[in-house]
DNA sequence: AAAGGGTGCAACCGCATTACC
DNA sequence: AGGTAATGCGGTTGCACCCTT
């Protein structure tokens, strides 16, 4: 038996939103909140739609301050930067740019972004330094896996040869355009490609390992595209250096919980959503840190540097 | 001008997680 | 502790619009 609906599909309206139906709904959450109760918002603002596609008309599209239109070179560069370290999660990428939804930079990523990468020089994004460690994959499964206390999979880690502690090396500061920068930035830096056996919902088998314990990503510099990027990816026991990295950020809004007061303070000043702790869980927890977009899925590990 | 294909984006779906009882 | 409801998330789909032929 499945489960049951969120609303009945025969009584809600499906599609495009009217204005008049945005109208509806902004004035009823201007008005009285969301009363955290997304489910009932529809009746009592007289509309006929499913809580959810309310959320989402909300989140995605009424929210005040909202940046809609062109994204910029620096937040093309965050993009990029956060999908190379997190893969696809799009809601932690969100919460670093203002204005921007998940879903916006989803689809900014499906549809533009990762073309315009592609469109670099593809060949050269695989080519120079590429380790197949399929072999190293094969005792992997779920099963030994362990739950931590937020119960999502941690994956033990693998004895692993290559370097236990790569840097990145920073981007040059000529007149570079900006893709130029990203895909140097890339070719120079160390991703990891996980094989990643899609299942019928989109998630990723747990097929694989994520090596990556620690991650760090930050800038210096005024802003601007030749900006060096400094940061880090540290391997399971390798220290985390002192950086003057992306600052991470512990918050209890959301889903993240378990942060404590001392961490809250440690990290007050941050502007990110996100501790340490969970960029950290995210990352080793991460199964589809497919960077690089190997549309082909070969069920091979490969490390780019 | 019409048809066909491509693109971008809003919206939906289903699952995982969290909250609550 | 277990069950259920609500919420959040990421992947996918559908469609309107634009461009090319």
């Amino acid at each position: 038996m499945g489960r049951a609906p969120c609303c009945d599909k025969a009584n809600v309206k499906k599609g495009p939103w009217s204005p008049e139906e945005d109208e509806k709904l902004r004035e009823y959450i201007e008005k009285n909140g969301t009363g955290g109760n997304w489910i009932a918002l529809p009746q009592k603002a007289g509309l006929k739609r499913c809580g959810k596609s309310c959320r989402l008309r909300w989140l995605n599209y009424l929210r005040p301050n909202l940046k809609h239109g062109e994204f910029s070179e620096d937040e093309d560069r965050i993009i990029c930067t956060l999908y190379a370290s997190i893969g696809s999660r799009w809601s932690i990428i969100a919460s670093q740019l203002p204005g921007r939804t998940d879903n916006d930079i989803k689809n900014y990523w499906n549809t533009k972004l990762k073309k315009k990468m592609m469109g670099m020089n593809p060949s050269a994004l695989k080519k120079p330094h590429q380790v197949n460690l399929s072999p190293m994959l094969q005792n992997s499964t779920p099963s030994s896996s362990f739950k931590n206390n937020h119960n999502s999979y941690f994956q033990p880690h693998l004895p692993f040869t290559g370097s236990e502690s790569i840097s990145y090396s920073s981007l040059p500061s000529d007149n570079y355009s900006t893709f130029e920068s990203l895909q140097n930035y890339q070719v120079s830096s160390v991703f990891m490609e996980t094989s990643c056996s899609s299942s019928s919902d989109g998630s990723c088998n747990n097929n694989q390992i994520n090596h990556v314990k620690e991650a760090e990503l930050g800038y210096v510099g005024d802003g601007t595209f030749g900006d060096q990027i400094i940061g880090r990816l540290s391997y399971l026991n390798s220290g985390v250096e002192d950086q003057d990295t992306l600052k991470l950020v512990p918050s209890n809004a959301g889903r993240v919980s378990g942060v404590t007061d001392e961490e809250t303070r440690l990290w007050g000043e941050s502007p990110l959503e996100y501790g340490l702790e969970e960029i950290k869980q995210l990352i080793s927890n991460s199964s589809c840190n497919n960077f690089m977009l190997d549309d082909s899925k070969t069920g091979e590990m490969v490390m780019y540097y």
